[in-house]
RNA sequence: GGUCCAUUGGUGCAACGGUUAGCACGCAAGAUUCUCAAUCUUGUAAUAGGGGUUCGAUUCCCCUAUGGACUACCA
């Protein structure tokens, strides 16, 4: 048989690390099966949907290569694949539910429910509908319809024995039914829950794994009877543990950046570092390696390397492999890169002239090894471009040695007469103020350094002044002693 | 409160009854350099606690502790 995953959001908020996490295992097990991997929209919340939320997920999902094989604007023989599209379907099924009397018509208002948890919670017993509808005669369901022609239908859980069942990931698990819950499949606007056209569309589009997060596990049980029920072959069960954060607690949608997917694509991290980090969190092949490229992920992703415990996201490391990647690059290919974020910076044009591109390139050149995210790139290379430098605090105390203006005067007129601007003749230039002075070459070099970049730290010294160009750097010492 | 699950350094993973408990990130030090990175070298630090089972437990069982998930007409 195919294999077939799913990955099913529910779109009501930007996509988050944990969700997408969910996805790259969905993905890669069905590449690793050769079988398809599905994209389906569990939009059954009207109350809770937001407009972005898939248009971010699908541009998240195909950022990272995580193409699907059939969903929304691919289609495929399975469809529609919104399951506010299916109603119908489901309404069928829950309809076979109540003839076959495995479900019922609940007619409790949702003030009665409400009264019923409170007083449950406060005598500490386990919070749960009553069934006060479940055995009601026909007559009396015929008699609550006329009222109330739209009730929310409720399945039948099982009162005794357990329900158990085997996850991938952590072996057995069970669950005593007589606390099982009547939960509702089809909810008074007509909608189903999530219990229920889950399960009706895992069926009906022959998802032969479902792979999702362990929050789920609690609520496996329904997933199960609701099978039996229908008479189905249950999928095989994936839970997979959460990312959890900093600290140790599970990502929501709503807590802040470290969650929000999207802000790691604008940060600038490339999509094979993000995979790669994603897909070893709670993964792991057996091998002490650190760099996976999408087809060794593929080619060793195995439902047993998941782990059974939480994760906690670790944004250090992340950091360190996008770090590893882009030093992968070539500098042709940083520069592409990062030209977005120097446009937007002001550093680059819209239409580059090919003069701008060879400096682009050079200076991309320059910080090639210690760039981390593409965000960086306008903060790095911010005193190519701009001629009005604003001076490091921490190395104005180079401005005050009662030497340097004298030193700096020696520097000016070395690199005036230099006529040849490149690497070995401007050092010569530079090192030759040591024989006219007695100063230290650290004194030397970071006062020049202050005066032409602006900073303490940065590329090498000669490299920086090569793209700077003679003029300019002359110009920056000028200013700088005139400033101090 | 109840149910289910988990627990190897600060973090992510290895070791699936027998290793001096390994790798990576981080951190620290050194080398290198004009500085910061990068790179190389070295170091740092863990089997939650207590009972069993066993010739032998990180590994199997039980208890405790801690952590997490679930407990909606949300997914």
């Amino acid at each position: 048989m195919k294999v077939r995953t799913r990955f099913a959001p529910s779109p009501t908020g930007s996509p988050h690390i944990g969700n997408i996490r969910t996805a790259v295992f969905d993905y890669l097990f069905a590449m690793h099966e050769g079988g398809d991997f599905i994209l389906r929209v569990e939009d059954t919340d009207r109350t809770r949907y937001v407009e972005s939320s898939l248009g971010d997920m699908m541009k998240g999902l195909r950022w990272m290569g995580l193409d699907w094989t059939e969903g929304p604007d691919v289609g495929g023989d399975y469809g529609p694949y919104f399951q506010s599209e299916r109603l119908e379907i489901y309404h069928k099924y829950a309809q076979q539910l109540i003839d076959e009397g495995k479900a019922y018509y609940c007619f409790c208002s949702k003030e009665r429910l409400e009264e019923m948890r409170a007083l449950q919670v406060a005598a500490k017993t386990p919070p749960g509908y009553d069934r006060k509808c479940r055995d009601l005669i026909p007559e009396e369901v015929a008699e609550k319809l006329k009222e109330n022609p739209h009730p929310v239908i409720r399945f039948k859980m099982k009162r005794e024995g357990v329900t158990e069942f085997e996850d991938v990931v952590r072996g057995k698990i069970t669950f005593q039914n007589d606390i099982q819950d009547d939960f509702i499949a089809i909810k008074a606007d007509g909608f189903p829950t999530y219990h229920f056209a889950s399960i009706v569309d895992d069926h009906l589009m022959k998802i032969t794994h479902v792979i999702r997060g362990s929050e789920w596990i609690a609520s496996t049980p329904k997933h199960l009877q609701l099978y039996e029920a229908f008479g189905w072959e249950p999928p095989i069960w994936v839970h997979p543990e959460l990312i959890l954060d900093e600290k140790g607690k599970k990502l929501s949608k709503r807590s802040d950046t470290v969650t929000a997917f999207m802000s790691y694509i604008d940060a600038g991290y490339l999509p094979e570092a993000m995979l790669n980090f994603m897909a070893t969190m709670g993964w792991s092949s057996g091998e002490d390696k650190k760099l996976f490229s999408k087809e060794e992920l593929i080619e060793k992703f195995t439902l047993e390397g998941i782990v059974n415990h939480p994760a906690i996201f670790d944004l250090p490391k992340l950091n360190d492999l996008n770090g590893e990647y882009i030093r992968m690059k070539t500098s042709e290919e940083l520069m592409v890169l990062i030209m977005p974020y120097m446009q937007k910076a002001g550093y680059v044009s819209e239409n580059p002239s090919e003069e701008e591109l060879k400096k682009l390139l050079e200076v991309t050149k320059l910080i090639h090894d210690r760039i981390v995210t593409l965000s960086e790139a306008p903060m790095l290379t911010e005193f190519f471009y701009k001629n009005d430098l604003e001076y490091e605090e921490k190395g104005l105390k180079r401005f005050k040695k009662d030497f340097w203006k004298e030193m700096m005067t020696h520097v000016k007129e070395n690199l005036e007469a230099c006529d040849d601007w490149t690497y070995t003749p401007l050092e010569t230039a530079i090192k030759s103020t040591l024989d006219q002075m007695d100063i230290k070459v650290g004194d030397l070099m970071a006062t020049t350094r202050m005066c032409i970049t602006g900073r303490t730290w940065g590329p090498g010294l000669y490299e920086c002044m090569e793209v700077i160009g003679k003029e300019e750097c002359i110009n920056r010492i000028n200013r700088a002693m005139e400033l101090y």
